[in-house]
DNA sequence: GTCAGAACTACATGATCATGCGATTGCGCC
DNA sequence: GGCGCAATCGCATGATCATGTAGTTCTGAC
């Protein structure tokens, strides 16, 4: 039995959800709430399983919704339901924590389905949204996508401090080196990189992946 | 029609999938591959519209396939089609461009949904796979997860030279302002973030997400 | 209307970096 | 044994940065 609880501003909405999961096998609908404020002070007692969230709620936002569910319930997994598919909204909901997200015109099956396998611990996506994820994807990682670099051990070690703010001193004092041999190595980086700051260095380094 | 081509070493899943694709509706099976080698040449005749994938190929990998095939053919949507379920292989064709990726117990009726999803800017994944993919997500970014931070455009922009490798004298000049504004945007930056460091502000922007 | 906040400018100084050149050591490979 | 490669260390110099202090202007909110 999959204990479920719904957060939906509008009453049609709501209702129409709760009577589709109370009609459910397997899915046990605990209760349904207008707004993050109302449902959080209950999360203890409901105890639910799943959740589904609608994020344009008045009040506390539902991205913010989950910020404080994850706060206080690492378990419980957040399905989004909205009508929003911008990549902003997206972005920010699973950042956040949300583990699936469903456009509000899903069919009634298609939803159900969705619970379960939420709860089984996949992230049932509306096959836009899951396109959108991917592009973000890509566009954050390899996006420039040249040739491969290969970093060794030691200078991703100079990157790390480097990201960590550390400077060449603080690096060559903690790996028990001398500052010039940091400078050696980072000038290596720089060269495989084709970068020439501590800045760029770092940046493409994330951007490959790399660290 | 959706113009699909295979590409999968083991001869009767091979097989089994011109089958499946040929009589369905919809679907033209235009050739299947056992090999990526093998397919490349052919990629301007076949005009596929979706190209099904398998990773784990003799020779030349799938991985490396999405990208040569990425070189050519922008507009032909990826696949993947996999028994691996590692976060490196699915990082890693997400990133090389494949637009979805599904594991090969997939029941058929799936499959072929799965098809036309992508074939219409959809990303079909199977759910574990998805919540891979969210995980990988939320592990990259906002990553620590601590308070929200917020920068002005004009502070983005600042970040966005110095990754690029800039100098303040550089930002300065093609944003039309002088250096110590620069420096001025730059020391906020570090206020915002908790840093001292170029590098240090670049790594936390990029791993919250701010640039 | 004034008050807060963003954007902008200016000067100064000690700290730190980027880069050129040169050199030694240890490890695996043919 | 020699060769390549990663890692180590050293020195020098001009460029660039981090930070303190101190202003002005403009916009939108109360």
């Amino acid at each position: 039995m999959i204990r479920v609880v719904i957060v939906e501003d509008k009453k049609a909405i709501r209702e129409g959800l709760v009577v589709l999961l109370g009609a459910t096998e397997g899915i046990d609908c605990v209760a349904s709430y207008e707004c993050c404020e109302d449902m959080l002070p209950q999360l203890g007692s409901d105890d639910p399983g799943v959740i589904l969230m609608d994020i344009g709620l008045p009040g506390m936002s539902g991205i913010e919704g989950i910020r404080e569910v994850r706060k206080v319930r690492e378990d419980a997994v957040i399905v989004v339901l909205s009508v929003y598919e911008d990549d902003d909204n997206i972005f920010e909901a699973l950042c956040q924590g949300a583990s699936g997200y469903l456009v509000k015109n899903t069919p009634p099956a298609r939803l159900i389905e969705a619970i379960a396998e939420a709860h089984e611990g996949g992230s049932p996506m509306s096959s836009h949204i899951a396109r959108k994820v991917v592009n973000l994807f890509q566009k954050n990682f390899r996006g420039s996508g040249d040739e491969d670099v290969h970093l060794t051990d030691r200078e991703k070690e100079m990157l790390a401090g480097l990201s960590d703010g550390d400077s060449y001193g603080s690096i060559a004092d903690s790996l028990f080196i001398s500052v010039d041999t940091v400078r050696y190595h980072i000038r290596n980086i720089y060269q495989k990189l084709q970068v020439h700051t501590q800045s760029a260095a770092v940046s493409k380094a994330i951007r490959k992946g790399l660290i």
